[in-house]
Order: C-alpha cells, then structure tokens, then sequence
DNA sequence: CAGTATCCGAAACGATACTG
DNA sequence: CAGTATCGTTTCGGATACTG
C-alpha cells in the first residue's frame, strides 16, 4: 500500500522533533509546559482575566501564571488586551492559532482525565508521588 | 441548546484538571515532559531497543532515557521486555494505553511542527531562546 | 487589579565513571 | 548492551515584598 499514513505512522515521514535542533521542541516546551497547558485549556472558556485565570487554574502564583501568559503572547497563541484602565484591566483570549493547540492540548488532558481509573489500576506497584 | 459539547466546552463540564488535587496533573507531566513526549513518538514506530531510542530521540542522556522510560511503564504507557541474555538485550513497546496517549501526544507535536511557519513568522519580536 | 523584583530551595538535567 | 551512581549545573517555581 505505502499510502502517506502509513509513511507517517512508520516515522519515514515524520517530522524532526525527535532530531535536537528541531525548534519545534521549544514551542512544545511552552505549550506542555506545567502551567501551559492549564492556561491553554482555561482560556479555552473564552476569554479571561489575569484574576480569573488565577482563581481557576489551581495553584499557579501570580509570578508564573505573568510569566506563562508571556510565553504564550510571544509564541502567537494568546492575545493580551490591556484596556487602560484604572484600576488596571487587562484580558487574555486564544488567537486562532491558540484555539488549535489549545484543542490539543485538551484532547490529551481529557483522555488522562477520562482513563485515570483505568490508568491509576494498581497492576503496577505505584508508590511514587511525582 | 445546552447540548453535552456546549457544556463541555463552556467549561461547565471540564474535569478537574485545572484544580491542584487533580492525580492527572502528575500522568500529565509524565506525559508531557520533555523525554516523555520524544519517547512516545518514537515508540510509535514499534517496539525499540534501548540504544535504538537512544539514537532516535536527539539528546537524550542514558540517565534521562532510563528515567523516563521507567516512569512511562509504571504509568502503564510501556512495556519493558528483557530478554535475559548477555550481552544485554532489552526492548521496549507501547502497551494499549500506550498507543492511545501516544496518538495525542502525536497529534500535538505534529500540529506544532505543520504550524511551524506560521508560529514563527515574526509578526512579533521573538527574541528568546527558551 | 495586574503585575514586577528579588531571593532561594527544589527539581531537572548533563557529564562522567562504573557495573553485570 | 543496558543500565546505575554520583556530582555539579542550570532551570523551575514558590514566597514575599513592592508598584502604578
């Protein structure tokens, strides 16, 4: 057969992440990113504030909750809107681009989601934390 | 409406993942940690041996190679089959589970290296390295 | 409210050396 | 070949304090 999806699932086809120099690996790195991909995922509900975003992603400080909405700006996937204001008032939404990674990034979150019974099973003797 | 997908989508739905206690929040990092997300690609391509991975996945340190696959087979995610013989002959296999993060994990890496252009055009200042 | 600056501990990672 | 052990570095990320 030799179609193009079975070159591609082969590897023949595949692209270069697996190769070091691939800059791929760098917008992976920020969109898989500890609190990436919860950003992606909570901005997914439309668009949110700083405060929002932190009340919903469980966890994050202020300082990397700046500091991955700054990444995410650099990188094309989410559009920051300071609307001048005081006290200050400033939002955050998916570019068009972002809602694509952002549908991803949820695929794979869900799947865990959705399989952590299956997953957590102790077949195997998890005893690890992190 | 108030369809099950607009639910889903609003948020109203969403698992838990945005919240701390969340136990896929640690699957998730395995997943997409920095080797994680390399190895399951390359294990897509059938089962490896371990100086095969090593040599498909740029980079890699033995240490972080061993690291990471350990942790993916007590996820469940890969099977470790050592031959028993000298010298040492080992290889490794997505399990089911495996198959079914991987094509995920995929799909992110794919879309990012399809995109790549477009991520890159430098309508913005991308100066960072990291 | 929406951040930034600074400090510091924890974790990830790479290099090297060693083993069955 | 397929790892482990140890060490040192670099990066991540939390806490706290401060600002327009």
């Amino acid at each position: 057969m030799t179609s193009l999806s079975d070159a591609i699932h082969s590897g023949a086809l595949r692209g270069n992440v697996l190769a070091s120099a691939c800059p791929s690996r760098d917008i992976l790195k920020h969109v898989t990113s500890r609190w990436g991909v919860l950003v992606l995922i909570a901005l997914q509900g439309g668009t949110k504030r700083f405060a929002e975003l932190r009340r919903m992603v469980g966890g994050v400080s202020d300082r990397m909750l700046a500091q991955t909405l700054q990444t995410l700006e650099e990188d094309g996937f989410v559009r920051r809107h300071d609307h001048g204001e005081v006290p200050p008032r400033v939002d955050y939404t998916l570019t068009p681009m972002g809602e694509e990674v952002a549908e991803h990034v949820r695929a794979l979150a869900d799947w865990i989601e959705g399989n952590l019974p299956r997953i957590l099973k102790p077949e195997n003797s998890r005893a690890e934390t992190a």
